[in-house]
DNA sequence: TTGTATGCGTTATCAT
DNA sequence: ATGATAACGCATACAA
């Protein structure tokens, strides 16, 4: 226990600086952003007694004056999320090589607070905002006018086209084309799809890849077969209620893991077997999915990368203005396991 | 696509609330700072103003100005782990309520990449600050020196008794001990240990845990029976070095539950049955070993409630300047599932 | 109850 | 190549 006096010193401030070399302050600040109008000998020595002073800018003094305060805003729906962890890991790493924070909020799939996480980034002077919108949002307000205040702003995963920002996000449509290949592909014929509505545009476009695969099979797209869910809890009532009457599906794509990892446990439990008789896929390669019994075959969809890109095209923006919006959509990998591939 | 023309306008302050209501900005800063000094009825003025100009509060002129971000700096050291995730989960949801933003950082379980958050984060003028360890940070230096500058630093999970700081942890002793002491009671006798060496608190803790079930049972501690490993990949390794010889442990407790997926793994592989002829327990409850086969029993440590916890010490600190370092450790529940029960 | 004056630490615009 | 000065938006000590 440490019972050392805690003298409270004053950070170091470039005054400090300048008072020790005899110097002005803003001679000190030019060195220190190493400006090419201060000689090379002075740049060292300021150099030096920064160290020795342990001095640390201070980014609210930078940002009242210049308007630049080297953080960035990341608003996601929730952060015990793997998708969003993983994405904001990747964030993260992109952005602290070019000396930029993250300030991290989230909006808990709620509309409100939304809202107001956008009002704290705005009143912490973020220089920018990387959003993935609540499933709840289908106001834009609050974002035009992130835009309308010269905030850089761009979206991630989950996104609207109302809005004249760059958008980051996984090739859906194709990902729920390929998952539905591969069913096909394996003998799989009545495939049952259990969505996320038509609202959230990630499951919209995995939908519409669901379709566009059953009609280049051939294969007539059947609304009884299609049920919305969600949770794992959504997963298994639906795939009672689909798998009840013997008349079933033999395949069930899902449009998250979760929901996959509810109808593996009604397989379990009605003695269906899983893949010979009935195949399942979800969908974002949760940590679990690895584990199940049998495992569950699933779409990546390269978070980390997507979050890599988000930050890139947020620091070309703070860097060079730019204002390029297209940005291709990060393709999705099938994981092919147990739970799709029928023995032969 | 939307070709609004982009007008951008300044955001509004205090000055020009003033103007519009003839009045002086100090009145309006505090109005808005809801000081009893001024009448209800300008307060009220100011407060239509404010959201007829939809004003936002510049924190980094205020901080400035009176040393107060409203903002909390937290550092873990990898925010794509589920306990972490959680924990920050528990402090947004915490600190939000009371006005605050988190800034949040990773170690990558680095030292030095933990100094630099430490730096970026009094840059960024944070309150305070939220810390666990990276494992591989054995000098304090940096984190006193917080202390010296008088910002109020909390640590939790991973933590030193070097610093003079509260401390929000799992009672990791107790864990290991009601871990062990199951596998006791379910028969098991000889007690396999994968542990996470004596460096980092919470492993040590739960080794001594171990140790003191294995006393109090009359049980002596066998070296033999007891390996580090971290990984899936190590807890695989050490579970074959462990197991191979045929005259191995009839258990094995596991100080994460990736280890202790990696026993489960080469179980699988070598035939041997858990667990009637293997009992594994793991550590964490991450997600994914409700799913296993089988199910692995493993201890919880409500991070989230850890992390609220941290997050209300810290608010104590930085709004009563509170100087009590006395926190009780978070108890931790063992989960029983499958991997650890023999049927009778 | 409200107004006036000042300064927080930095940087941009002058000037020298 | 460097110095002097002002200003960013807000909060506070002091006046009235």
């Amino acid at each position: 226990m440490s019972n050392k006096q805690e003298r409270v010193e004053r950070q170091a401030t470039i005054i400090d600086i300048a008072n020790k070399l005899k110097k002005d302050p803003s001679t000190v600040s030019r060195a220190l952003s190493g400006s090419p109008r201060i000689s090379d000998r002075t740049k060292e020595e300021v150099a030096r007694v920064a160290a020795e002073l342990n001095y640390i800018p201070n980014r609210a003094a930078a940002r009242l004056r210049s308007g630049r305060s080297k953080v960035v805003g990341v608003i996601v729906p929730r952060l015990n999320h793997h998708f969003f962890s993983e994405a904001i890991y990747g964030m993260e790493a992109k952005l602290k090589r070019e000396g930029y924070n993250l300030i991290i909020c989230q909006s808990n799939e709620n509309y409100v607070e939304e809202c107001d996480a956008v009002r704290s980034l705005l009143s912490s002077q973020v220089d920018g905002i990387i959003i993935s919108l609540s499933s709840q949002t289908k106001n834009f307000e609050h974002l035009q006018y992130v835009l309308d205040s010269g905030v850089p702003l761009v979206q991630f995963d989950r996104v609207t086209d109302e809005l004249n920002t760059p958008r980051i996000v996984n090739d859906n449509f194709e990902g729920g084309y390929k998952a539905v290949n591969h069913l096909l592909s394996g003998g799989y014929r009545k495939i049952g799809v259990l969505h996320g509505g038509m609202v959230t545009n990630v499951y919209r476009e995995r939908l519409e890849g669901v379709h566009q695969a059953l009609e280049d099979a051939g294969i007539k797209s059947n609304k009884a077969l299609e049920l919305e869910a969600f949770t794992e809890k959504d997963g298994y009532n639906a795939a009672k209620k689909l798998l009840a009457n013997g008349n079933g599906p033999d395949a069930i794509f899902c449009c998250s893991d979760h929901t996959a990892l509810g109808v593996l446990e009604y397989a379990k439990e009605a003695n269906i077997s899983v893949p010979s008789e009935l195949g399942v896929l979800g969908y974002a390669n949760e940590l679990f999915t690895r584990v199940t019994n049998p495992s569950l075959s699933t779409v990546d969809q390269q978070c980390d990368k997507l979050g890599r890109q988000a930050a890139s095209v947020l620091l070309k923006r703070l860097t060079f203005k730019s204002m390029l919006n297209v940005e291709e959509p990060i393709k999705s990998s099938l994981i092919i396991r147990d739970s799709s591939v029928r023995a032969i």
